[in-house]
DNA sequence: CGTATACTTGAATTGAGTCAATAAGTGTGG
DNA sequence: CCACACTTATTGACTCAATTCAAGTATACG
């Protein structure tokens, strides 16, 4: 699973979907040299909010959460990180959310220092970030139509939905899906309770859209009819 | 109001405040040669979500509305934006929202391809609209804790709160607002009904909290209440 | 194998929405 | 400058979607 000591950038299996996919071979191993590999076991802490943000991080293997906490202990989670995602960029001089690992996790950090340094020697480096970071505006958008007007069923499909194309575009058919949160996190994401995260889930195994063999285990039966119940507004992702 | 014709970005008002705030005046000359200035009135569209993104702007006078539509009519307004606030870059090919302008409205006009060519020779400007994107970014994220976990009197709280640092940022003192958008706006960017916000908005007159001498018209009696009543998650803005 | 944790399901409650009726502005043309 | 029409905002009564509270049931773990 992790990459190995010594080149660990050129054999990285999440690569070409990483921040590292702007880079030639011969640029990597700048990457390479100021690259560390961190390790975090289910429930641990990678940063807290307001933590001095002086790493960045790509997740090797493994899931992370995002989440801001209100004083009385409400949480929101913001997000959910896959094998290939980016972390800690882009955020001024501290944290903007706590991260914490869902399962054994496997993140490649780099000191933010020395990868702003590169950014003279590697402009595309850059200007992927920057790429990264438009696309993570456009995801909160989207988050924020959710949180803002979606029923609770159009919260649950869209959230369903959103996990198939993630699947998808790692090239994996997306019917069969195994999350790695809890009912808890996807409430927290979604903006809803857990119970009706469940009760919502149960219903559309009712009526045939999904299958439930296990909690985190999710067989879509009907695609169309997910995204007909997800009112999703653009044309296009 | 307006800027001049011929060096518009010279004399332009805003111009510490927006993108422009990067650059020396003899680099102001080469955002000089593309802009271009446009007008809106009150429920003009500047461009709408899904439309060919190939300018950005910079707001000088007036104030723009952005929302995304669901199929069915509901919207989610995802910021309002006042003088010196940028817009439009940093969104793929297609806009991700709709931009309409709330009153009347001017604004500089760059477009994309030439912004884009003057990101090598003034590296600064990339820079800034980074640093833009990643403020929006953490916008968003306050923003979905606010639709996502916090309740009425919160969130129209925060919402006033929001406006009087704004105020403050800008060297006026907040305790007197002018609200340019009107309450279904403001409903629809903080996820509530219309009536919900008003409402929300008496109650806290009841309280002695604010005081409406006219609906756009809110003056902030106790501005530390209102910051109890927000539930503000982070230490610092 | 027992214990803690996570998930499900039901019943009762409630915060915010909807519907409906005023009221207060805003602008327009006479 | 005023009267009418139109839009926007307020207020009240009722409804309902989702939460909360409370068991119960799986599931994972030491």
């Amino acid at each position: 699973m992790s990459t190995s000591r010594y080149s660990p950038c050129t054999a990285c299996e999440v690569r070409d979907k990483a921040i590292c996919g702007a880079l030639k071979s011969h640029e990597l191993e700048r990457l390479n040299a100021i690259v560390t590999e961190v390790h975090r076991s289910r429930k641990q802490i990678l940063f807290s909010q307001d933590d001095p943000a002086d790493s960045v991080f790509v997740v090797t293997s493994g899931h992370i959460r995002i989440s801001r906490l209100l004083a009385d202990g409400r949480r929101q989670v913001t997000g959910f990180l896959y094998p290939g995602d980016f972390l800690g960029m882009a955020y001024g001089l501290e944290y903007a959310y706590t991260a914490e690992a869902i399962d054994n996790v496997v993140l490649c950090r780099f000191p933010r220092k020395k990868l702003e340094a590169l950014f003279r020697e590697l402009p595309h480096l850059e200007m992927r970030l920057f790429e990264i970071a438009s696309n993570e505006l456009i995801a909160a958008q989207h988050q924020m139509v959710l949180l803002g007007q979606k029923t609770a069923t159009e919260r649950v499909s869209s959230f369903l939905l959103e996990n198939v194309r993630r699947c998808e575009n790692k090239g994996q058919n997306g019917s069969e899906l195994h999350l790695p949160m809890s009912r808890v996190d996807i409430a927290d994401y979604v903006g809803l309770s857990p119970e009706t995260i469940s009760r919502v889930l149960h219903e559309l195994a009712e009526k045939g859209v999904i299958e439930i063999p296990s909690a985190p285990h999710i067989i879509i039966k009907r695609r169309e009819k997910l995204e007909e119940l997800a009112e999703e507004e653009s044309s296009r992702w």
